[in-house]
DNA sequence: AATGAATGAGAGTTCATTCAT
DNA sequence: CATGAATGAACTCTCATTCAT
């Protein structure tokens, strides 16, 4: 799949998707440690458990390697955010049991989470738009969520609405060392969906 | 003020402060269009209007000038944003007429949040801290503003919606290109207020 | 014939021979399109219609077809030269029909000439001095026709006679963008023949 | 004056010719027994007397230093040939005295000229077609001492002896380990300007 | 106080060669 | 015999930092 964004010199198909899932692996840990600019190529390779030689068989740039991690990570979200959304039948689902499941998808791929927001930006413009791209379909299924929930509801409201929560999703993660140290996981969503459905004039 | 921080070899004391200004205002523009670590010693220097050797007479490190404009940013923000709240007059001024207040702001210096909100964590650990502790207290004011408006609610609620405006106030800058093509400033400063104060269940 | 300088893996006679010569003709384009340092041994292969791993069954070191194609060229150059020499009866063929052989030859592999004149100098010493030696058996097949024709001149001034023509023969092919620009082989045939054999002092 | 065509971030124009000077010096001869693609940057520096980093001051890329090489070698070839035609009294200074001083001049040259002659390939297209053009300047000055001395001969005529020289007197370098093995300088510029006159019929 | 030439560690990338299958 | 994945030494080039002037 990423194969056609990534050209590799390796043949073998399988293989490519092999050690490319060993990179990524190695690559996400090292990016949330140090960011991708103070990461090594070297270090890259050596935590995926090959060669430097070995690691530029499979990519052409040390930006490719940033790419791969990018479109593996959205790759992930979209998939398991898919599932909930095709799970949903509409009318029946609650506004309430999507944003919740989105939020504990938020919460379980935090790290990966927090690097996709970081360095994104460190892409190339090409790249860049791509990855934006899948970011935007993940807040079009909120969106899809939310119209199915608030059939009244303007589009653009809507649409806030969606950026909102997505952003409230991965601020669980980026500032999870003011969040995290005051709210559990559950306390946090409650407080969320309450203000969600009631604004701030509801307090329990 | 910022001397406490970064020693300068400089004596005058006016003249590192002037320095430093021309320095900022260098930075700030190189770090927006191509990022901290893209941007070279040499082209800040060139920016700011003196030579190399020059600017180091007024850093250590480069890390200095990131911190010098990261500080300078929120210096300006938590200076701005303290007006605000010291001219209201508790259970006068209303919530949403701060809120409004801090997007405004946030929509003036959208340039220099976007490179605060991107480059904060190439910063060494203890800079790092040094920064996050100033968002914090900008989220603090915001805190403070939310307590006087709400005066029932639990501490833990008010902290979480905070946050909550605290990031939907940088998203309109960061998110601009899907934001800024659907609204205007102040249509999306509306349907952040409406549904702050009463959620999603609203709607004109 | 090349297998006794350049050792194979491979027992088969025959075969070496033919995936030799596929070696030879995809290493001339390359090494005609962009030299030989630019030349990478993949591409060779890939030329050659091999896999990299077959090419290295065929020779030792990248030099090596560095090698086998100069020599595969001066074997060609002298082959076809010894033709018209043995070809020419002493005392009758004159010195301008064994020129104008030559000449002829030269336009004929200009490709080959100009890698052979390019590339020479890249190979390992002794390599080189084996290449050389060929290199001057040319010169010494001109020689010799030159001493049939020109019985009573001494040797130093043949010597220096066939260097020129066989300089002048290359020259055709390495200065071909100010030459071939101005004259037709024929004409600059006749212009050299007439210079050899009567100097500048007459014009036509 | 090389400065025009590779530009250096060093503002010092002065320093800029002196360090190039001892670049171009260190650089001939590692070029002149390596071979420019065998010449490591560093030895490049070393040989020049400074640090890698200083090298890279003053040129953009290894291939800089190549042009820079050529271009130095044919300013000094054509600086002095200059001086040998413009001192030539039309009519007066024989061709015989021209053609002697060139040959002179590329025995005093050889090493450069070797470098130049083998080298000059490697070079990016632009730098290249530079160089050939100064390579047919000092052509055309022979041409014109040519058609002064034959004023009746046709232009194309010319040109041929013209190239004929030029090659003539650079094969006393490239093929030095043949010619110079057999004779003295003056010995081979007297037999090269007899056949230049005579053709082959005479020989004394 | 200001300048800019000098430095060299270190980064990304290539590619000839090997060897298990 | 043929293949192509794996290797790592070696290369070019960058850039933060220093220091003599």
């Amino acid at each position: 799949m990423e194969s056609k964004q990534v050209p590799s010199s390796i043949k073998n198909r399988a293989l490519v998707e092999k050690r490319r899932e060993e990179m990524i692996r190695g690559a996400v840990t090292l990016f949330r440690e140090k960011g991708f600019h103070k990461t090594t190529t070297r270090e890259i390779a050596k935590a995926s458990g090959f060669s430097i030689g070995t690691l530029y068989e499979y990519i052409r740039t040390k930006e490719d390697v940033l790419f791969l991690v990018c479109d593996s990570i959205y790759e992930q979200v979209n998939e398991r955010m898919k599932q909930v959304v095709d799970a949903s039948i509409p009318g029946e689902t609650s506004l309430e049991e999507a944003v919740r499941a989105y939020f504990h998808l938020m919460d379980d791929l935090q790290e990966e989470v927090i690097v996709l927001y970081q360095e994104v930006k460190a892409l190339p413009k090409e790249a860049k738009s791509y990855i934006l791209e899948k970011e935007q379909e993940m807040v079009v299924m909120l969106e899809e969520v939310l119209s199915h929930s608030l059939p009244g509801a303007p589009p653009g409201r809507i649409s806030i609405i969606a950026n909102n929560v997505f952003v409230e999703g991965q601020m669980w993660g980026f500032r999870r060392w003011i969040l995290q140290r005051s709210f559990s996981l559950e306390e946090y969503i409650d407080h969320q969906v309450s203000l969600l459905l009631e604004g701030v004039s509801t307090h329990r």
